[in-house]
DNA sequence: TGCCACGCCCTTTTT
DNA sequence: GGGCGTGGCA
C-alpha cells in the first residue's frame, strides 16, 4: 500500500468532516493510518485550529507514536499544538489547569494501584477489619466497579453487614485521598467531568469549549468512566470519532466494556459507521485463520477480514512432548530463520501468562540469542524506586500518608510497628496526617521518649529535605534523598547482588531526571520535582526501544504490535483458552477467542503454533489437549508437525490438498525444512532408551519400526510385558 | 527488630 | 516454581 493512497473506506473515515464516527478497523487494517491522517486532514483541509482537536489513546506508547507520526505529517510546530495523550494524561492536564473550579488543589498527587492498595490496607488496620474477610485487592476491585458505574459511597444501599464494611472502608478511603490532595487514575477522570458539569451549571466558558474534534483509538477497551468522560467533552459539537475493532476487545477482566460501541451507536443515531476490513499486514493463511476464530464468539459485529496478500506459508502446529521441548523447539525455529538472514527482531515468542516465559528463557540464554521479555515487573514498581519516590512525595507533600508509612522505617531506623501504630491511633483522635501529629508527641503517654527521638529525628529529615527541595534541581534532590535519608548507604553495606541491582536502579531514576531536565530545558520550562512525579505517575516502564532481541511476552503484550514471524505457544486446552480455578461467568471464552485473533494476527509471513502433551506449570505437571482454536484452524491453511523430545521433526502430516494446489506456483518453504539435518526416522527414541507413556508409564524401547506416516515402538514396560506403541504417545526420558 | 522457614496461591494489566 | 505474607525465634 503506497503512503498515500487509502482505499474507499479509509477514505471515506478521513474526509468525514463533522458529527460522529465510528470506525470498526480490523486487525492490520491500517487504523493508525486513518486516525493520523484524519487529524491532518482536519488540520490541513478543514482549517480546524490544531489546539482545538483532542486525540486520547490507551497508552504513553501509542500516544507518542500517533505524536510522531502526526509531526510528519504535520510539522513539529503544528504537531505540538494538538491535545495528544491518554486518558489519565488529559485528564490530569485538563484538571492542573482548570481544577480549582470545583476546588481541586493543582498540585494534587496521583496514587497508582501500589498506593492504593497501601492506603487500603493501612485502613483495614485502623478500622481492625479483618483482611482475610476484606482482602485490600478485592475493596479496590469494588470501589474501582462503583466508581466505573459512576456510583458513590452514599448511593451504596448497605444491607448487609458485609457491604456496610465496604461502604465505610471506601468512604475512609475516599477521606484520606482529600486529605493527602491525592487522585487515583479513575478520580482524575471523574473529576474531570465533574469540571465539566460545574462549568456547565457556571455557564462559563471553559474545558468544554476548548475543543472542536475528539478522537479515540482503541475504542472497544473504554469503560464507563472513559466513555462518559468523552460524551462530555464531545457533548456539543458531537464530533466524536471512534476508533475500535471489537474483536480485538481483550481487556474485559479490567473493565473495558465493548458494549461502549453500542452505547455509541444508541447516543449517536446519526454517526457514520465506517468498516476497515482489508488486511495489509499478513499472509492469507494468517487472515483466514485469524477470521475463522473470531467469526465464533457470540457476540460480535458482523465483519470479515480480507487480503489481497498471497496466500503464503501454511500455518505450523506442532505436537511437542513438554515445555522444554517447545522451548527447544522455538529456539530451532528461530536459528533457522537467522541463519536465512532474518534477525532477532524480527521474532516473538507468545505466551498465554508469564509463567510461561521461564523455560523459554533459559533456552535462548543458552543458545546465547538476545531476547527481552516484554511486561514483568515495571520499573516503577521496583520497591527501591517506589521508596524512592514515597521520599520524594513526601518533601512535598508531608500529608500524605502512604508515602510516610512506606518509608518512615526504611532504611530501618528504630521506628516499629508499635510506635507507628500508636502515631496512627493518635492521628486519628486528631483527625490529621501522622506527619503532622510527631508535633506534640510529647502529650503521648503511650510513645516511649525513646521512639519519639526516633520519630522527631525522621521530622527532622523530611523538613531537611524540604528546605533543599527549592534550591536543588530534580536529581540533585534525589541524591541528597538517598544520601540524607542513609538510602544508598544500607545498599551498599548490604553488598549483594541484589542490592546492587537496586542501586543501579536508583542510578536509572537519577538518569531519568537528568533526561527530564534536559528536556524542560529544550521547552524552556523549569523542571520542578512535581512535575516529574507527574510524569513518572502517569507513564510506566519507558517502553524501551526492543533493541535487536527476540521479543517474549504475553498475548496481551502482543496487541498493537506486529512481527515477520510468531511462534504462539501454550495452545492447549485449560492454558489457551485459558481456565482459572472458578469458571468465570462472564463469556470469558469469546474473550479468550479474541484473544487467539489477537495473537494470530501479529504475524506477518509465519506462524508456528505449540502445544505439549505435558506442562510443569504452578510445580504440577498438567497432561495437555490441544487448544480447541487450533483445531478450528481452516484444513488447508494447517500444516501439522510432529517433533520429540529433543526438538526434531518426527513425522509432518501431508499437506492438506486444497493448500497443495492453491499455493502451487506461488514460492515458499516447505513443511519439514526446518529440519533437514535430521533423519525423520530417528526421532530421539532408539532401541534402549527409556521412555514414558501416560498410561503405563515408564518403559524401554526394543525395537522402532516404521508404519506409513508413523514410528511404532516395541516397548517392553516393567511388569506389563512388551507393547506395541505409536511413538507419538511417547515421551523420552532422560 | 530482623531473619528465616513455612505455607499459600497462582491470568491477562494500563493509567 | 516462586513471590509474598505470616509467625516463630534469636
Amino acid at each position: 500500500m503506497s503512503e498515500v493512497e487509502l482505499n474507499a473506506p479509509q477514505a471515506q473515515a478521513v474526509a468525514h468532516r463533522s458529527g460522529p464516527l465510528l470506525v470498526f478497523a480490523g486487525a492490520g487494517s491500517g487504523k493508525t493510518r486513518v486516525i493520523t491522517y484524519r487529524i491532518a486532514n482536519l488540520v490541513a483541509q478543514e482549517r480546524v485550529p490544531a489546539h482545538r482537536i483532542l486525540a486520547v489513546t490507551f497508552t504513553n506508547k501509542a500516544a507518542r507514536e500517533m505524536r510522531e507520526r502526526l509531526e510528519g505529517l504535520l510539522g513539529e510546530e503544528l504537531a505540538r499544538r494538538l491535545w495528544v495523550g491518554t486518558f489519565h494524561s488529559l485528564g490530569a492536564k485538563l484538571l492542573r489547569l482548570h481544577g480549582s473550579s470545583i476546588g481541586l488543589k493543582s498540585d494534587f498527587a496521583i496514587y497508582d494501584g501500589t498506593d492504593q492498595k497501601a492506603l487500603v490496607a493501612r485502613i483495614l488496620k485502623d478500622l481492625k477489619v479483618d483482611d482475610k474477610r476484606f482482602p485490600a485487592k478485592v475493596i479496590l476491585g469494588q470501589i474501582g466497579q462503583h466508581k466505573q458505574k459512576n456510583v458513590n459511597p452514599d448511593d451504596v444501599n448497605a444491607d448487609s453487614a458485609h457491604l456496610e464494611v465496604f461502604v465505610e472502608v471506601w468512604r475512609n478511603y475516599e477521606a484520606r485521598m482529600r486529605a493527602a490532595n491525592a487522585l487515583d487514575f479513575e478520580d482524575i477522570l471523574l473529576r474531570s467531568g465533574e469540571l465539566l458539569d460545574a462549568e456547565l451549571k457556571l455557564g462559563v466558558v471553559g474545558v468544554r469549549e476548548r475543543f472542536d474534534h475528539v478522537l479515540v483509538d482503541e475504542f472497544q477497551d473504554t469503560n464507563g468512566t472513559q466513555y462518559r468522560w468523552l460524551k462530555g467533552l464531545a457533548q456539543f459539537h458531537t464530533n466524536l470519532c471512534v476508533v475500535g475493532d471489537d474483536d480485538q476487545s481483550i481487556y474485559g477482566w479490567r473493565g473495558a466494556d465493548v458494549r461502549n460501541i453500542q452505547s455509541f451507536r444508541r447516543d449517536h443515531p446519526d454517526a457514520e459507521v465506517v468498516k476497515l476490513e482489508q488486511n495489509y499486514r499478513s499472509t492469507g493463511h494468517i487472515v483466514e485463520a485469524a477470521l475463522a476464530i473470531v467469526s465464533k464468539t457470540a457476540v460480535r459485529e458482523p465483519k470479515k477480514l480480507w487480503t489481497e496478500n498471497e496466500p503464503g506459508e501454511p500455518i505450523h502446529v506442532v505436537d511437542l512432548a513438554d515445555e522444554r521441548a517447545e522451548a527447544a523447539f522455538a529456539l530451532r525455529c528461530i536459528r533457522e530463520a537467522i541463519e536465512e538472514g532474518a534477525s532477532p527482531k524480527d521474532f516473538a515468542v507468545f505466551y498465554r501468562i508469564h509463567a510461561q516465559s521461564r523455560v523459554l528463557e533459559e533456552a535462548l540464554r543458552t543458545a546465547r540469542i538476545a531476547y527481552k521479555v516484554v511486561g514483568g515487573m515495571r520499573f516503577y514498581e521496583r520497591s527501591e524506586i517506589k521508596d524512592a519516590i514515597a521520599y520524594l512525595r513526601l518533601a512535598l507533600n508531608p500529608a500524605s500518608d502512604v508515602d510516610f508509612l512506606r518509608v518512615v522505617n526504611v532504611p530501618t531506623r528504630g521506628i516499629g510497628q508499635t510506635t507507628v501504630e500508636r502515631l496512627a491511633e493518635r492521628a486519628k483522635r486528631l483527625g490529621k496526617p501522622l506527619f503532622q501529629v510527631i508535633d506534640g508527641l510529647e502529650e503521648e503517654s503511650s510513645i516511649a521518649a525513646a521512639a519519639r527521638k526516633k520519630l522527631e529525628a525522621f521530622r527532622s529529615l523530611v523538613h531537611g529535605l524540604q528546605r533543599s527541595l527549592v534550591q536543588d534541581t530534580p536529581s540533585g534532590f534525589v541524591d541528597r534523598v538517598l544520601e540524607e535519608t542513609g538510602y544508598r548507604k544500607a545498599l551498599e553495606k548490604e553488598d549483594s547482588v541484589e542490592a546492587d541491582g537496586r542501586l543501579e536502579n536508583l542510578e536509572e531514576l537519577r538518569s531519568a531526571l537528568l533526561d527530564f531536565e534536559r528536556e524542560c530545558e529544550l521547552r524552556s520550562e523549569p523542571a520542578t520535582m512535581a512535575g516529574w512525579l507527574e510524569n513518572a505517575a502517569l507513564h510506566s516502564e519507558a517502553d524501551a526501544v526492543v533493541g535487536e532481541s527476540v521479543c517474549l511476552m504475553t498475548v496481551h503484550a502482543a496487541k498493537g504490535l506486529e512481527f515477520p514471524y510468531v511462534v504462539l505457544t501454550g495452545m492447549e486446552e485449560e492454558l489457551f483458552p485459558y481456565r482459572g480455578l472458578d469458571p468465570g461467568e462472564r463469556d470469558e471464552l469469546d474473550e479468550e477467542r479474541r484473544l487467539a485473533y489477537v495473537a494470530i494476527t501479529r504475524a506477518r509471513e509465519r506462524l508456528v503454533c505449540t502445544h505439549v502433551r505435558t506442562r510443569q506449570l504452578f510445580g504440577q505437571t498438567r497432561v495437555g489437549v490441544e487448544s480447541r482454536f487450533l483445531r478450528e484452524l481452516p484444513k488447508h491453511t494447517v500444516e501439522r508437525l510432529r517433533v520429540d523430545a529433543y526438538g526434531r521433526v518426527v513425522a509432518a502430516a501431508a499437506p492438506a490438498r486444497a493448500y497443495a494446489s492453491s499455493a502451487a506456483g506461488s514460492e515458499r518453504r516447505v513443511d519439514t525444512s526446518y529440519f533437514d539435518d535430521v533423519p525423520a526416522e530417528e526421532g530421539g527414541l532408539r532401541p534402549g532408551s527409556f521412555v514414558r507413556h501416560g498410561t503405563f508409564g515408564l518403559g524401554r524401547i526394543r525395537s522402532l519400526e516404521r508404519r506409513g506416516q508413523e514410528i511404532a515402538a516395541q516397548v517392553e514396560f516393567k511388569g506389563l510385558g512388551v507393547k506395541t506403541i505409536y511413538a507419538r504417545f511417547l515421551v523420552a526420558e532422560e
